[in-house]
DNA sequence: ATTGATCATAGACGTGGTCTATAGCTCCTG
DNA sequence: CAGGAGCTATAGACCACGTCTATGATCAAT
């Protein structure tokens, strides 16, 4: 089997038409490209080259051998070329799969940063639930998950990001509850807006109140986290949301925090990435950006 | 500088999912290859495979690599076969030079041998006057060249051929000359048909006759060999041909050769190459088989 | 648990590619 | 025509690097 490192030399020879250009471009000496040319000969049995005082010409034979070997470099130019755009985030592609409301709320920004720093990557952004994403995850269609913790999957590595803090929140319409301590049970007593059945969060605050001994019955379910707030603002209820997501409108007054006696666990977020399974280099600098 | 034998592993490793099948492929120990995996990821200074306990798979960063080695890769199998194929004359082509008379009289039988032995070789037929085949092979536009010698020429190689006798010939016209001596001086009473006067025959002819004392002069002078013996056949003078080329006719008996008072010297034909220039297989074989 | 795959790692080995030095050749120039 | 400046070829020494063996680590399937 011919070792391909004597088609570079033979590349080279033939492009510059002299072994000794050739030995300069190679970084190698004369007689080493001389016998690298020698060697691909032997190795065919036929001659590629005319040798004279001045350099050295195709033979005929060598003229076919470089239409195929002149192309073949080119593409392992072309190749190291785009491996290092690759490396230096010039090119490439970062898939991301979570919830809108993750990606809206807290992706975001982060995401405008590392697009300003590497305008041309391509972003994916894949949305789902957690177990879709973590199918995605092991399917290889993304690179990256975000998710509320806990998740619990041998395959997947998990890194903690924000904490955030979920809360019942309602508008202008019950504003006598506005400063007032509610027990869960006079909570109940108002109309509950609630997050769609497969949601973790909904999970997460239906376990919540079962451990206290109550059961939490919304009066409407919706999927996505805009109409909670947007029913809440409206009257229709008291959702339960997350606090950072609603940061604006409780500064405008639209939305206000209702205290319960008990305190809300925190829910942390989490990315989560594929254990055992190299980051490609566009995702692990995102993941650099996030720390 | 990437060392491209590190392409052809990762190709193989590529091409079979596996580092052991690569291995055995490339008739090295898996080690080799993961090794030299590693060095392109660490050259790259990206991962290009997942490892698990089955094999190997792609990276995104590594399916952008295998897209454009792949193609070099195969571009190199493909140059390999048709190197080989040009080895073994199974393409590839023969350009000769030389005079429609040689080609017609000379070469033809040997053409058609080398044509059976070799059906895929291109043969190409260069014809000219000698000077013109000898610029041709020095342009490298032809492989080998036939001519009459002497040929002095520091930059080509002679090697003789068939040794030809040039003869002066009439048809029944003129058939009271057949059977007796002519000398040169009786000769030059009758019409005589040369080839033109740029060539070497004739060049040949005159000079002989001068070194006797006299001046050949012909009545007619003509640009082919076909038509000096379809002259003198015709009865419209003595034409001067070579020997071998009218035996049809002399044993027809449309033509018989003049007996002279003098021994007309012998003319050689040779094989022309490039000296120092390494002949094309396909070339190379044919004079082979001339010999 | 055991077996049989896989790839990774460590360290020894030896071959093959590279080097230096020199020769041979052709062309050009004073 | 001698001498110089290119070029490539050859010889022989050397050592880096690619390959090997041996072993470890991991995983999947039996």
């Amino acid at each position: 089997m011919i070792n391909y490192e004597l088609y570079k030399v033979f590349y080279w020879a033939a492009k510059t038409g002299s072994l000794s250009m050739a030995a300069k471009s190679l970084f190698i000496t004369q007689p080493s490209v001389s016998h690298a040319i020698k060697q691909l000969e032997i190795s065919f049995g036929l001659t590629l080259f005319y040798r004279n005082s001045k350099g050295v010409t195709l033979t005929p034979e060598g003229v076919t051998l470089y239409s195929y070997i002149e192309k073949s470099q080119i593409l392992i130019s072309l190749a190291e070329e785009k491996m290092a755009s690759l490396k230096n985030l010039d090119s490439g592609e970062l898939r991301i799969g979570g919830s809108d409301s993750l990606f809206k709320h807290y992706i975001l920004p982060y995401l405008e940063s590392y697009h300003q720093k590497h305008p041309s990557i391509k972003l994916h952004l894949n949305h789902g639930t957690t177990p879709e994403t973590i199918a995605f995850l092991k399917e290889g269609k993304i690179d990256l998950g975000v998710a509320r913790l806990p998740i619990v999957d041998s395959q997947i590595e998990v890194m903690k990001g924000i904490e955030l803090q979920d809360c019942f929140v309602a508008g202008p319409r019950y504003a006598e509850l506005k400063g007032k301590v509610l027990s869960l049970e006079r909570l109940l007593q108002y109309p509950i807006i609630l997050f769609s059945r497969n949601s973790r969060v909904r999970m997460a605050i239906t376990e919540l109140f079962t451990s206290y001994g109550y059961q939490i019955k919304p009066e409407i379910e919706v999927g996505s986290v805009d109409l909670l707030i947007e029913l809440a603002s409206k009257g229709l209820g008291i959702s339960y949301v997350t606090k950072e997501f609603i940061s604006k409108e409780l500064d405008e007054g639209s939305l206000f925090e209702i205290q319960l006696d008990i305190k809300m666990p925190p829910s942390q977020v989490g990315f989560m990435i594929m254990r055992n399974m190299p980051l490609s280099n566009a995702a692990s600098k995102f993941i650099e950006l996030v720390k």
